[in-house]
DNA sequence: GGAATATGGTTTAAGATTCAACTGTTTTCG
DNA sequence: CGAAAACAGTTGAATCTTAAACCATATTCC
């Protein structure tokens, strides 16, 4: 492959393993999620995103969190929560509410309805997760995978 | 095999350290992507796919690709891909040339000025791989990592 | 040979996502 | 206190993606 050009002088360019490494990693990750969501959507109708919207409020106290620590948490924009929430809203699995501490703020509040959709939605997800995932790795395997995951999870190095 | 639907009796959940590597890797992934898309699009505006497709024609013989081999080269829906190159098109950096071969098909093919563009954009990209993955790990882990990652590619694993 | 079917690819409309602008509240700070 | 800045969240338009229908050519198989 042709050298740098304009401005790139000193870059350093993948080796033969690291490129291999990393095209692997951008194909399992796409076929992963579109597989994963397929699959849910078709089961239950919600995506991936959704249903991890969905977790996150189960486990929260009070099956509620606010929009920013929501969207942080499942890492999606305001915006595209907001819309989310709405959608989900209008399926019946979600409600807002204001927030009385913090009057600019809303609650998401997973509903009876949701919490069933996501009960009945989980072993079948589950299941196809390890079958694409977990049952193809070693113990160790899975060992290797977090400690790595876990170092490429912070966004920015900046975290002081 | 376990029977599988609605009553979801035995599914057999994920203990923690499962449960903490998965919910690690789909935050990575998301973030990953994110951050080197918006960095590509800022620098050179083309996004992570379409640099994908630039990269995978750069490649190929002749620059050249027919559409079908593109879309699973880049893990893309045909729709989709045919819609991206559209946009390629429109921006002056990939062209399509009627197939002689087979006459449904057609080639896309890489314009200079797509060249141009890749090449440019290319060692910034690198750059940031770099950064945002390999520098974090040890030689030992990215082994591991491609390790993992080639088990987790393929699609199905129904081979019959 | 020719009807049925499969394949390559595009298109259209519907749905999702992003971006920037905007409302209203809270915080900061002179 | 009050103005400026920051924050929480929504909205609407532009863009992108997906799903399904569609056209044209290839292939299969009787």
């Amino acid at each position: 492959m042709a050298p740098m050009t304009a401005g790139e002088e000193g870059v350093r360019w993948l080796d033969a393993e690291e490129q291999s490494v990393w095209r692997s990693l951008l194909r399992a990750q796409s076929r992963i999620e579109e597989e994963l969501d397929r699959d849910l959507q078709a089961r239950s109708g919600v995506s991936l995103v959704e249903f991890g919207i969905l977790v996150a409020l189960s486990e929260a106290p009070g099956m509620r969190m606010r929009m920013r620590v929501l969207a942080d948490s499942v890492i999606v924009s305001k915006s595209r929560l907001s819309h989310q929430i709405t959608r989900l809203e209008r399926a019946g699995y979600v409600r807002r509410e204001p927030c009385e501490e913090d009057r600019r703020g809303f609650w998401a509040i997973l509903t009876d309805q949701g919490l069933k959709v996501l009960r009945e939605a989980a072993g079948g997800h589950v299941t196809r997760v390890r079958e694409r995932v977990f049952d193809r790795l070693t113990r160790e395997q899975v060992r290797q995978l977090g400690a790595v995951m876990r170092l490429l999870e912070p966004g920015d190095g900046a975290g002081g």
